[in-house]
Formats: C-alpha cells, sequence, structure tokens
DNA sequence: CCTTGCATGTAACAGGTTACATGATTAT
DNA sequence: ATAATCATGTAACCTGTTACATGCAAGG
C-alpha cells in the first residue's frame, strides 16, 4: 500500500482536495498512479484521523463544497520516512499478455482486434504525454529546474509508451 | 480478477500441481503475472469445486505428495470465453515514480542509491530473459511456430525492460 | 430534457498480503 | 547444524472494486 503516500507526496506540492487528487491521477498521473474516488475520500479520512493532514472545508457559492487537505509537520516526517525506505520492485500482472500467451486457443482476427484497441489507447496516452512534454521543454530554466524530477518520472510515462508500440509493431506484423 | 484465468491458460498448455504454477510465475513468467503461493491454492481449490478442473494426487517416493490439476471441457469452455472477452488496459501503481516525484523532499544520495538498486534487478531480469530468447532462437522452425506467441510475450519483457534501462540512464545523467 | 462536471460519501464484496503451520529430503 | 527445496494449506488482515446515494449548475 502506498496510496497513502501517493496522495500525501501530492499534498507536499500543494494543499488540494480528494476531488482535485482523482483528477491528478485521471490525467496527468494516470500512466504511474491510479485510483477511484472511493479510495481516495477514504485514505484522506484516515490520514486526518492519524493527524498527517489537516482539513478545512471552503464553502463555494455554485459549485459543492470542498474539503481542502494540507500536509502537517508530523505528516511530512512519515513521508519523508517512507521516501527514504526501499521501494519493492513494481509488481506487474498483464491481462492481455495472458491472452496472448493462450491465444491459439481462439480466432487470430480476435487478437487482432483486440491488439488495435490496445494500441489506440497506448497511442492516445503518448499523445497527451508528449503535449505534457512540450509545456515542460517550453518553460525557462529557473521553471524547468522546479519541475525537474516530475519531468524524469513523464519522460518514464513516454519511453515506457514508445517501447509498448514499438512491442505492439512485432506482435502485429507477426499476427 | 484474472489470476484463475492466467492458471486455465498455463493448465490449457499442460497439466500441473500450484507448484508448478507458482515457480512459472516466479522464473519465466514474472514479467507479466505473478501470485503468491496461497492465492493459487485457494483458487485452484475454487475452480476444482467449479468444475473447471480435475484434480488427482499423484504419490512420490521421497518428496511429498503433489496434487495435478487438469483442465476439463468447461474449464476450456470458460478459458476460451475469457479469452474473447476485452481485456481493461494496465493498471499501474509505480511507488517508485511517486518517490521520484516527491525526490526533493530528501537527501538526493538517498534517490540516486534507490535507483541503483533498481537498476540491478532491472538488469538481472533483462539477462534471464534473454537466456531465455536463446533457447527459443536456437529452436527449428517447427518449435518456433509452436511458442510463437509466448516468445511475443518474452519480447514484451526484453522491450520493457530495455526501455526502463534507457530510461534510468537518463534519470541517473539528471541526479 | 438529458448529460456532464463538481463534490462527497457508505456498504458489500472481491482480491491480495502476511503470518503461521507442517514435515521430509538434500545440499553446504 | 543450518538452510534450501519440495509441497500444501488456514486465518487474519489490508487494499481495492462495484454498486448505490445525493444534489446543484451549466451546456447542448
Amino acid at each position: 500500500m502506498s496510496l497513502r503516500h501517493a496522495i500525501l507526496t501530492l499534498l507536499a506540492t500543494e494543499p488540494g482536495s480528494g476531488y482535485d487528487i482523482v483528477q491528478h491521477f485521471k490525467q496527468s498521473l494516470g500512466y504511474f498512479w491510479n485510483a477511484k474516488h472511493q479510495q481516495v475520500y477514504l485514505e484522506l479520512r484516515r490520514l486526518s484521523e492519524e493527524g498527517w493532514l489537516d482539513c478545512q472545508v471552503e464553502a463555494q457559492s455554485d459549485k459543492p463544497d470542498r474539503k481542502v487537505y494540507t500536509l502537517t509537520d508530523s505528516g511530512m516526517a512519515e513521508l519523508q520516512r517512507w521516501l527514504r525506505e526501499p521501494a519493492a520492485a513494481n509488481k506487474i500482472n498483464d491481462a492481455l499478455l495472458v491472452k496472448l500467451y493462450g491465444g491459439t486457443l481462439i480466432e487470430a482476427d480476435n487478437l487482432r482486434d483486440e491488439l488495435a484497441r490496445h494500441v489506440d489507447i497506448h497511442q492516445q496516452t503518448l499523445h497527451s504525454l508528449r503535449e505534457i512534454e512540450k509545456l515542460y521543454l517550453a518553460l525557462d530554466d529557473a521553471q524547468k529546474a522546479q519541475h525537474r524530477l516530475p519531468y524524469l518520472t513523464l519522460r518514464r510515462g513516454i519511453l515506457g509508451e514508445e517501447a509498448w508500440l514499438k512491442w505492439a509493431d512485432e506482435v502485429a506484423a507477426e499476427l
């Protein structure tokens, strides 16, 4: 479990609501972290109960109230403790590869369609990551320096998607 | 959940015990599927209860008894039904990227060490995948044709690890 | 009128991890 | 002696998903 620490990491940059965090996961950070809103709201409550977050309700005129969470000192201490701890290598469970592995048991057309669907998804992801990269590259040096590490995670997304699509080409040629 | 279908896929090629399946996950298939032995034994029991697997106890002289599971006709039907169903895109939760993202909050040395540790792991994985690839490439054409699809999943592992290491080079240069 | 976005949650369930448990054989 | 390999499991716990729930505002 590191959803709680992913949340603390995001809130270390700037305070935000559960909704904000979910939007981050859905948009720019989706290539390395995903969570449903239910899970996020649950963790936010727990993190507050443990004293790692402060919560302030922000009333809005035309939209529903927001609960804005801020990292506390002990929250920052916990985050740093976790950051220093070694991370386990990522566990991968890839259903598409299982399907390809067992692909001789079904029609080749089915497999080709499935691959094409996934190629579309990965191309779209790659495209949106490259758009974000453009924004970064247009920054001046001082701003670039500030977002150096998030940019490196973005590069992981880009290189990862490029490699995936290169692989898909190999597969398409064989199928 | 597709652990049950990953198991059915493996047993479609040849019957095996829970232990055999876990070994597959630990060794050659670890780059696309992972599961603990407890979970595998649990699923095997459930799959038998649903009539998708047959179980035969094989006594061994010097080693403990083995429960060898075989796919039934209805198990094969279920597997094919699942294989034809579209797979959701893979969900990624990568703690290392979260740590990199929040890396400004801790010492740079810590980050470099962590990266080096992961580079080691990925290099070892890539090495063992390449060893498996050599075995495939040495096969004659008929045998190659037989293992075409599993080989394509292996290529995914190799291209994925190569891309990961290429990214790690970029990161190391920046850190 | 209907859908999307904003914004938050509860409850039931499914899936996965950790701890504990057993016991023989083989290698260091 | 000690650890590793083979081989199977139970129980408690933690994490994540799905279904259900509310309610206003803006846009087509």
